[in-house]
DNA sequence: CCGCGGGTCAACCTTTTGGTTGATTGGGCC
DNA sequence: GGCCCAATCAACCAAAAGGTTGACCCGCGG
C-alpha cells in the first residue's frame, strides 16, 4: 500500500475541480497531479504522465460532461489500455444515481461510483479502496442495487424498460408498436403492467415515476 | 464600495462549498463568512451574522439542494427580508440553465444567474457586480432569455409553462384544474396552446419536447 | 379608442388510452 | 413432463384526452 496515493481528477466544471483538490489536500497519502476537463483530455494527460514515468494510482472520473468525450467512455478506452498505461482504477464521482448510468460505469469497468454529496471522509475512503484495488459504492448506490435484486417483484423486465424509453420521447401506442414490430393490442398490455409495478394509471406519471425511479435517465 | 465583499454560500454539495471557497479565497476584496447546506440554514446564518453586527454582502445560492428549503423559495425569503435583514443580493450559481428556473429565480429576486461551468473569472466577476447592486447573467442565460424575447412566437406564456410543469408529474387535466383552481375546459385550451407551439401532438411529447428545450428540468 | 393577445369557460365530437378478460407461444426451472 | 412467466394478440367497453368553435374579460400599446 502506497502512502502517497497520485490521483487524475476529470470533471468539466472548474469549481468541483478546485473542490476536489482543496479537499483532497487535506488528507495525508493523497495527492492530486492532473486535472482534466473532459475524457479526452483524460486519457491525453495519462499517456503524457505515463511516458514521463509519472503513473496515477486512481481517476476521478465526473460521468456528464458538457461537451467532449463523456465519462462512461472514457473510463472504457482508459480500461482498454488506450491511454498506453497499464489502467488505473476509475472511481466515478458524479451528481445523480441512475440505474443506467451505475450499470454502465461497472460495466465499462469502474472500480467504484461515488456522489458528490457524500462528505469527505467517504470520499476519501473511497479513493483508497480504489488504490487498494478494492471496490467502493456510496451506501445509496450499494442500496439501490441490493433493492433491485431482493425485491424483483416491481422491476420492469427488459421489454418494458424498452416501452417506458419510448414512451417517454413522446410516441403514441401505435408508433410504438410500429417501432418495435408488436401489434398495439401488446402494447397496451406492456403498459398496463408497467403502470401496475410502478403504482401509476397514466402514461405521463408513468414516465415520471421511471424519471425519479432513476429506471430512464432524462436529458 | 467595501474592497471587502462579505459571502454566504449555499449548496448542499460539500464539494462544490470547498470548490467556491477555495476559488473565492484566491480573489482580493472577497471573503467567505459562512456557508449553508440548504435554504433554511442560509436564514438562520443571514439572521445570526445579522445580529452579530457582521453583514453579508452577496449570498452565493445554489437552486437544487438535496433536501430541505430549495434555492428559489429561500431567494424569496431571503428578499421578503425574512432573515430580519436588509436583503443582501442573492446571485445563483447552478448547474442547469432552463427556462423555468431562470424565470422563478429572477422573479424570487435574484440579482443574477451563473452556471457553475463557468471559469472562476467570470464568478469573480459575477460577485463583484451583485455586491455593486448590479445584476449578472452567463452568457448562455443571457443567450436564452434574449433568444425568448426575439422570437416569442413559440415561447411559452408563463401559466403555459406552469402547465407543462404539472404535466410532467404525470397528472390528468382534472388534477391539473383542481390545483391551478381553473376549469377542465381551461386545461384542455391551453394545451391545445402548448401542443402548437411545441409542435406536437399530445402531453407526453410536449413533456419530451419541453424537456429537451429546457423550458422546464426533469430530475 | 380600439385591436390584440392571454386567460378563462362551454359544448360538441373524434381519437386515443385505460382496464378487463381471455388465449397462445416459447423459455427456464423443479 | 408440468408449471410459471414474459411476450404476444384480440375484442370490448369506459374514461380521458385531443380538436374545434365560439365566447367573455382584461390589460397593454398603437
Amino acid at each position: 500500500m502506497s502512502n502517497n496515493i497520485r490521483v487524475l481528477l476529470v470533471d468539466d466544471h472548474p469549481v468541483v475541480r478546485a473542490g476536489l483538490r482543496a479537499m483532497l489536500a487535506d488528507f495525508e497519502g493523497v495527492q492530486v497531479v492532473a486535472e482534466a476537463a473532459d475524457g479526452g483530455a483524460a486519457l491525453a494527460e495519462l499517456a503524457k504522465l505515463h511516458s514521463l514515468g509519472e503513473p496515477v494510482d486512481v481517476v476521478l472520473m465526473d460521468l456528464q460532461m458538457g461537451s467532449g468525450m463523456d465519462g462512461v467512455t472514457a473510463t472504457g478506452k482508459i480500461k482498454a489500455g488506450e491511454a498506453g498505461t497499464p489502467p488505473p482504477p476509475v472511481l466515478i464521482l458524479t451528481t445523480y444515481d441512475n440505474d443506467a448510468d451505475i450499470l454502465a460505469a461497472v460495466e465499462a469497468g469502474a472500480s467504484g461510483y461515488m456522489l458528490k454529496d457524500a462528505p469527505p471522509e467517504q470520499i476519501r475512503e473511497a479513493v483508497a479502496s480504489a488504490a487498494a484495488g478494492q471496490t467502493a459504492l456510496a451506501p445509496e448506490v450499494a442500496a439501490r442495487l441490493m433493492g433491485r435484486i431482493r425485491n424483483p417483484v416491481h422491476a420492469l423486465s427488459a421489454r418494458e424498460v424498452q416501452l417506458v424509453e419510448l414512451l417517454a420521447t413522446g410516441m403514441s401506442n401505435r408508433a410504438m408498436a410500429k417501432q418495435l414490430f408488436i401489434s398495439e393490442a401488446t402494447v397496451k398490455t406492456h403498459l398496463v403492467h408497467i403502470y401496475g409495478k410502478l403504482g401509476v394509471d397514466n402514461r405521463t406519471a408513468a414516465i415520471a415515476a421511471a424519471t425519479q425511479r432513476r429506471i430512464i435517465r432524462s436529458q
